[in-house]
RNA sequence: GCUGAAGUGGCUCAGUCGGUAGAGCAAUUGAUUCGUAAUCAAUAGGUCGGAGGUUCGAUUCCUCUCUUCAGCACCA
């Protein structure tokens, strides 16, 4: 017997192996008939999925992270149905619900290519529409494992393998197709209305790249047609962004064969960039930093004694020259450590804040490359704070009050995340627990929601990150906030505190950009390439109607440039039109358009990228306007 | 690094089942003087990513290599 617990709570039992149309069609209840009817059918009613566990039915909503959960979960076994179907031969890995549909990876021997791809998604339709009875039983560890081992799947057994002795197994079974889920999962595939095999790609079993490299498929599954159009529409919308579409298209930097991985930035992408490092230098200053800037280039040893050495090399470039080996900087640590112990400090100096924009290289391997979101050659906008113990909650607490800040600035979303101790680490567990613990305590003072993410700290401490979401959702790691008592120890740093004795100093590492590189990259797609006044590579155009008042819009251009204004004059012979929408291409924020109107009263008629043709106003008033978004930074 | 795909004028792309390539936009020049997203015409621009091989002949076929893209793995 099965028995269903439905919205209005009223309970039901039915004989095990009974399809959900029938079920629908044998209660009495209207309100639950109702409800279960549009489940099954995904019509208008908000609760699209009916979904079996044990052998109760609980329901859920496509729009609730278990139920999505369990519709693309059920997709993926539809998947790997007609990949058996076509391919016999195929072996089943894993096939999870991601955040955005679902993959299955196969071990086969054929090479899946697009148009496989199509007939695939094809058998996916026609297994939709057989409709089978979904089936879930328990098996024990070794009744699975004799059931796997029958159907040659031996990843699958493998997998049991490595769970527990006692282990209840579930499996569900769909037709001529069974494959082991925890659940939930659908229990009627009609309720799948969309199926679109999104992408092809290698993944290494188990994610170990000792591993073999399996294929992966993966797609996605909507209740609706229209949400799949909906979904496939905010892929392209988010194509449209890509920063290295925009990157080109607007002039502001880009990657050349002869140098992968190091970005090329172009005059207009160096306005950007100039901009933000002159607001970080502003809030730097405003908040006790001092600016310093260390080689590029340092002694290879100090790299041996700082760790890096050991934990990078195959990472860091070198060079040699005077039969001496240096290192080129991966990291602006060690070089702040080495100006902080060019003198004797006392406590009462600290905490000292060091800031630097500094460039490291870093050999990341071909395949993580990817346009300025990795890149080879990036500039860190770090800053290293030297302090005694009793100074890390403030101080810490003081750097994410000045993340928030500059993120707030670019109406950025951010999740924080705690990293704890890696495999490869330096410094004992005591210190460990000790930085990790005053981390935890500083978010949990301020009551800032955070993860845990454990293993995933720097090998010399743990940190908070700050993670960024892109315009497609993809998080991107920007600001981190790192606590050391390591590189004090390697660097013998230490200050004199009110008894006369030395004390070890601790170290906090920061960024709040991150990269300038990848930050420059993650404003353009989130602001689509249009910038806000204060950071457009052009900030305005003056638009003559005719060529008879290049004159007059030179006198404004002058005007706008002596307030610092990045202004621009377009009185070419070509159509007022053709000029607005070579300007609307280029985003420019503010265009002023000027014919014998304008010029008889001395006015603009401004036009904005954002609002359009917002109508004439004087020369001042337009200057003013102009000053005022670039004094708040708004967008 | 791994799996797969792709590299053709500044950009976006077409094309050649092997006979050294075209379009649109951009650029340049000329005409047009036209008030809120494309005026018309002419001109110029490419040894088809690079190296090697097969061939009478390679941009096209083969091998290697570089770069890019989608993932995976990695990310101090």
């Amino acid at each position: 017997m099965i028995k269903i617990t439905f919205p209005d709570k009223t309970v039901r039992e039915f004989e095990s192996g009974i399809k959900a149309i029938e079920i629908a069609e044998s209660i009495s209840t209207s309100f639950a008939k109702k409800v279960f009817s549009a489940c099954i059918n995904g019509a208008e009613s908000d609760l699209r999925t009916a979904i079996s566990e044990d052998s109760t039915i609980q329901f859920y909503t496509f729009d609730d992270n278990e139920g999505k959960d369990a519709f693309w979960h059920t997709s993926s076994h539809v998947l790997a149905q007609a990949v058996k179907r076509l391919y016999p031969q195929a072996k089943l890995a894993i096939g999870p619900a991601i955040d955005a549909g679902f993959y299955y990876d196969f071990d086969v021997d054929v090479t899946f290519t697009p148009e496989i791809l199509e007939q695939i998604e094809e058998e996916m339709r026609k297994i939709i529409k057989e409709n089978p009875l979904i089936e879930r039983y328990v098996l024990s560890r070794k009744e699975a494992i004799s059931k796997e081992l029958e159907a040659g799947e031996t990843y699958k057994v493998e997998l049991i393998n490595a769970l527990d002795e006692n282990a209840e197994i579930s499996f569900y079974e769909q037709g001529d197709f069974f494959d082991m889920c925890t659940g939930p999962h659908l229990m009627d595939l009609s309720v799948i209305k969309a199926v679109k095999l999104l992408s092809l790609a290698g993944a290494y079993w188990r994610g170990d790249e000792n591993n073999k490299m399996l294929q992966r498929i993966y797609g996605i599954t909507f209740p609706k047609k229209a949400q799949l159009e909906e979904y496939l529409e905010m892929i392209e919308e988010a194509k449209k962004r890509d920063h290295r579409k925009l990157g080109k298209e607007l002039d502001l930097y880009s990657l050349m064969d002869e140098g992968p991985g190091f970005p090329f930035f172009h005059p207009k992408g160096m306005v950007i960039r100039n901009e933000l490092e002159n607001f970080w230098r502003e809030e730097h200053t405003k908040r006790g930093y001092e600016e310093i800037k260390t080689p590029i280039i340092l002694d290879a040893d100090m790299w041996r004694r700082s760790g890096h050495w050991e934990n990078y090399k195959e990472n860091m470039y070198f060079t040699e020259i005077d039969e001496r080996e240096f290192a080129v900087k991966p990291m602006n640590c060690p070089g702040g450590m080495l100006l902080y112990n060019r003198t004797m400090h006392s406590y009462k100096e600290l905490p000292i804040r060091y800031a630097e924009l500094g460039i490291v290289h870093r050999h990341e391997k071909s395949g993580a490359l990817h346009g300025l979101m990795r890149v080879r050659n990036f500039t860190q906008d770090d800053a290293h704070i030297f302090m005694s113990e009793d100074q890390i909650v403030d101080e810490v607490s003081g750097v994410i009050d000045f993340i928030d800040y500059v993120y707030g600035i670019f109406g950025f979303e951010y999740a924080m995340e705690v990293s704890t101790k890696p495999e490869k680490s330096i410094g004992t567990d005591e210190q460990w627990n000790l930085a990790t613990n005053a981390l935890i305590q500083v978010l949990e003072s301020r009551g800032d929601q955070y993860k845990i993410n454990p293993g995933d700290g720097a090998f010399y401490g743990p940190k908070i990150d700050f993670h960024l979401k892109d315009s497609i959702g993809r998080t991107w790691q920007c600001g981190t906030i790192q606590l050391d008592f390591q590189m004090p120890e390697r660097f013998d740093l230490n200050y004199i505190g009110s008894d006369g004795e030395k004390h070890r100093p601790v170290v906090i590492h920061r960024v709040i950009f991150g990269s300038i590189e990848r930050f420059i990259g993650i404003l353009t797609e989130h602001f689509a390439g249009a910038f806000p006044t204060w950071l457009a590579p052009i900030q305005s155009r003056i638009i003559t109607v005719n060529e008879a008042y290049s004159e007059y819009g030179q006198k404004i251009m002058q005007q706008f440039k002596q307030k610092g204004i990045r202004i621009e004059l377009d009185d070419r012979n070509e159509k007022l039109g053709y000029k607005i929408r070579e300007a609307q291409i280029q985003k420019i924020p503010y265009m002023f358009v000027i014919g014998e109107n304008e010029q008889d009263a001395n006015q603009v008629n401004i036009r904005s990228y954002r609002e359009g043709n917002e109508g004439a106003v004087d020369v001042n008033a337009a200057l003013e306007k102009l000053l005022r978004d670039i004094e708040t930074k708004r967008f």
